[in-house]
DNA sequence: AGCCTGACTCGGA
DNA sequence: CTCCGAGCCAGGC
């Protein structure tokens, strides 16, 4: 596999191809990047570039689910982020939950 | 160059 | 069904 940077792109370009009011999940994005097992580098990724020009906020786990506890970007934020385009949060137990089956993204394109 | 850590995931107990 | 552990890739120290 690739080591080098073309992976970020890589990763940022698919980030930026999910639709305004989709989301997609870390193992999906890594996938479509090239590298189906490299989920936990997409949030990596995502996490140094942050606020960037990248939707890091269409990016959730497996589950659905808002991974973010006390890093920069509080989840309440990509919550906001989210509900502005459409996606309905559901926060249950103290965490975001977005149900994948309405709002998940499809790669075939 | 080597070891530790991490916005993940999957499989077994 | 829930909890714990191992696997994976790349960056930071």
């Amino acid at each position: 596999m690739p080591t080098e940077d073309n992976f970020y792109l890589r990763v940022f370009a698919v980030v930026r191809r999910i639709p305004r009011g989709k989301v997609a999940t870390y193992g999906q994005v890594a996938a479509l990047a090239g590298t189906p097992r490299a989920a936990r580098i997409v949030g990596w990724a995502l996490r140094t570039q942050a606020k960037k020009d990248v939707p890091w906020h269409r990016v959730l786990n497996t589950s659905g689910m808002i991974s973010i506890e006390n890093m920069n970007a509080p989840k309440e934020e990509q919550a906001r982020l989210l509900e502005l385009e459409g996606v309905v949060i559901e926060r249950k137990a103290g965490n975001l939950f977005v149900d994948l089956k309405k709002y998940g993204w499809s790669a075939i394109v």
